[in-house]
DNA sequence: GGTAGTTGTCATGAA
DNA sequence: CATTCATGACAACTA
């Protein structure tokens, strides 16, 4: 940028450019007219910046008092001239017909610069010249693809299309000393004045680089007064700053703003890197020429939402990308993001490789927000009607006069194996399909039908196998699986043309793709890894292509599941397999429920009798320690007995003998001797009683 | 190679 | 009647 600006102030720099752009083949015939700006610049800039609009801005370059455009043919937007405006610089008198409306205090300081130098230059240096080629109008150093070096008179269809001029600035003119334009050698002359004058602005360079920052400073103030959207420039970050960029870009492109400023052109210079002004491709940009091009031929005016909605189907771009939700262009957007300028460009100097859909980088956000707000049901909708392709061909493929070959053609799939004939899935399996064609869709058949499961399956995926993803993967399942046991000759289904080999072949003899040693083996054990991870019924579903994973098929409730199979265009094969897995995956988890409800009811049971067996042990502790007080109150009783009958004495003063007579308690508490006869003749009445209670 | 444990599956009955 | 659940039985697999 720093050589830049310098190359800039040094008088030639707009020159150099147009010439770039000429040897660039773009056709810009950028009218510029150079002019050294002074060394007052800055503070002419400032007095400018702070003059109201109505009094510094917008003179148009084809003002009478700017001398450029012929009298009569100001700029609507343009006000008046400031006397006080600095007298010289470069212009940018006109881009490709469009008249340069200066929006930006640099860009009116332009015209003012040149509308003060056209003055003195009317005084002085040009003299009749110009006074001569003020009546064919303007003329310029108009620089055109290098071929019309000089182009004299050029002013005549510009000023024309400039518009009507307002009678007051008209009027306003002569005051001014007469902008005259030059002709062809007004214009020769004019560029020997510039070359003088730039060995003056050597001199003044390194001022003039200092104006050019600050002058870019201003531009900035200048934004936010001026123009809202342009002050959001200002205020946004880069990237917020190159949206705004864009939509101006786009604002010409739609021919609503047909100015087109040194600020825009230095913006674009400047979003590159400070060397890299060879590597810029100057025809990408957005140069008013193609604009006031686009302002006349319709092909600009791009409807971009309707070239969203032609590039970005949501089905088109599932279906042509499977692999990529989005249709977009990765590399274009990383040059969105790591190429403003470029991206930029595509929107405006080549709109038509951009918008049909090549180049999408500033327009795929919307239809981001689209993808991103779509529910995971749409994109399983989406999912499903790409499998319902697969789904057909199922059908297909049980049909008699199915040809795989056709459908691996109608895929033109690379691994396709073209073994897969129908010799070959007849020759292994049509015998055994003859028996028992419908065996997988019998409930409860496929578990261990493995030979008459593993033709069909063969069958089916020699039906598909050109279409299917990885079908060397089905030749790597676990040969333990006695389900797949019949894999290998599947695998000569698949891969193995010479059928006539045993199915028990070595697996290398089948493989037809020769894998380097190690590699193969990587990749066996790799696809035998991943295969071993699903289960049969995945598998299963995998082969068939079943559009819903186990778990869903599994877990899903009833009403969900049965919906589902009516909603879904499925085979009869897939559905009968579908219940199958159903079937099998819930009577799977209810017998492990079951075992686990086994296992503890055992494991309790085992818990109740240690319980048991504990508490036996107490209670037989509690009956010893019961029967050893029972021992004892017994020893007790006999003893306070025979210690009772001793000292017991009959009316004669004998002792009572214990073994004829007992004691007895009665009820009011008193104890009596009762002869033991009486005792046991008692005893028995209670007994008699209480049986018969 | 035999064995016990695990797991998947089927058949069957009950809810 | 269809579906689910529970469970015994069987087979395959694994350690």
């Amino acid at each position: 940028m720093k050589h830049l600006k310098r190359w800039w102030s040094a008088g030639g720099g707009l020159l150099h450019l147009t010439l770039l752009l000429s040897l660039a083949g773009l056709r810009v015939d950028l009218d510029l007219y150079l002019l050294l700006p002074p060394p007052t610049l800055l503070q002419d800039e400032l007095l400018f910046l702070g003059c109201p609009a109505s009094s510094a801005y917008a003179l148009s370059p084809f003002s009478a008092s700017g001398g450029w455009g012929r009298a009569g043919h100001l700029h609507p937007k343009g006000r008046e001239l400031d006397p006080a405006a600095p007298p010289e610089g470069p212009l940018l008198r006109e881009v490709r017909g469009v008249p340069f409306i200066p929006l930006t205090p640099v860009d009116a300081w332009l015209v003012h610069s040149v509308a003060a130098r056209r003055a003195d230059e009317a005084h002085g240096l040009l003299g009749a010249a110009a006074a001569s080629a003020s009546s064919t109008g303007g003329a310029g150093a108009s620089v055109d693809g290098g071929s019309q070096a000089v182009q004299g008179g050029c002013g005549d269809s510009r000023a024309a299309r400039s518009g009507p001029l307002d009678a007051g600035e008209e009027e306003k003119a002569p005051a001014e000393p007469t902008a005259q334009v030059p002709d062809a050698g007004g214009c020769a002359s004019e560029e020997n004045e510039v070359l003088r004058e730039k060995h003056e602005a050597v001199d003044h360079s390194s001022q003039h680089e200092e104006n050019e920052e600050r002058v870019s400073a201003q531009k900035e103030n200048s934004l936010q007064q001026n123009n809202d959207d342009e002050n959001k420039i200002a205020e946004k970050p880069d990237w917020e700053a190159e949206k705004t960029t864009e939509s101006r870009n786009e604002r010409h492109l739609n021919g609503t703003d047909t100015s087109f400023s040194l600020e825009d052109l230095f913006q674009l210079l400047s979003s590159q890197p400070e060397n890299s002004l060879e590597g810029i491709s100057w025809g990408d940009i957005p140069l008013p020429g193609s604009i006031s091009d686009g302002m006349n031929s319709s092909h600009y005016h791009v409807n971009f939402s309707q070239a969203i909605s032609q590039d970005v189907n949501l089905h088109e771009a599932i279906l042509l990308c499977p692999n990529n939700t989005f249709r977009r262009d990765p590399i274009a957007r990383t040059s969105q993001s790591q190429e403003p300028f470029l991206q930029l460009n595509s929107h405006t100097t080549n709109p038509e490789q951009t918008l049909p859909g090549t180049n999408l980088t500033g327009f795929l956000s919307p239809v981001d927000n689209h993808m991103r707000n779509l529910t995971s049901q749409d994109l399983l909708y989406d999912l499903d009607i790409n499998i319902f392709d697969e789904i057909n061909l199922m059908s297909l493929a049980t049909e008699d006069n199915f040809d795989p070959i056709d459908v691996s053609q109608l895929f033109d799939e690379p691994d396709s194996d073209s073994g897969l004939s129908l010799d070959s899935s007849h020759n292994s399996t049509s015998v055994i399909k003859s028996n028992s064609s419908h065996c997988v869709c019998d409930e409860g058949a496929i578990g261990y039908c493995t030979d008459h499961k593993s033709s069909s399956h063969h069958d089916l995926e020699g039906a598909v196998g050109g279409y299917y993803p990885e079908p060397s993967k089905l030749c790597h399942l676990d040969q333990s699986d006695s389900d797949f046991h019949g894999d290998l000759t599947f695998q000569h289904i698949f891969h193995n043309h010479t059928y006539h080999l045993q199915p028990s072949a070595p697996e290398s003899t089948s493989e037809p793709f020769p894998w380097p040693g190690k590699s193969q083996k990587i990749r066996s054990r790799y696809l035998e890894d991943t295969d071993r991870n699903l289960s049969r019924d995945e598998q299963r579903a995998k082969a068939l292509h079943i559009p819903f994973s186990v778990d869903e098929i599994v877990g899903m409730p009833v009403d969900s599941f049965n919906s589902m199979l009516s909603r879904y265009y499925l085979t009869d094969l897939q559905v009968s397999l579908i219940r199958d897995i159903r079937r099998r995956g819930k009577n799977k988890v209810a017998a492990q429920n079951c075992r686990k409800r086994k296992l503890d009811i055992i494991l309790n049971l085992e818990d109740d009798v240690c319980n048991l067996q504990a508490k036996k042990e107490t209670l037989k502790r509690e009956q010893a320690q019961c029967n050893k007080a029972i021992n004892i109150m017994k020893q007790k009783l006999h003893d306070l007995y025979h210690d009772i009958f001793s000292r017991l004495r009959d009316d004669q003063g004998r002792p009572v003998n214990p073994n004829h007579y007992a004691l007895q308690c009665t009820h009011d508490g008193s104890i009596l001797i009762v002869p033991k006869e009486l005792v046991a003749s008692g005893h028995k009445k209670e007994t008699q009683k209480g049986k018969r209670k």
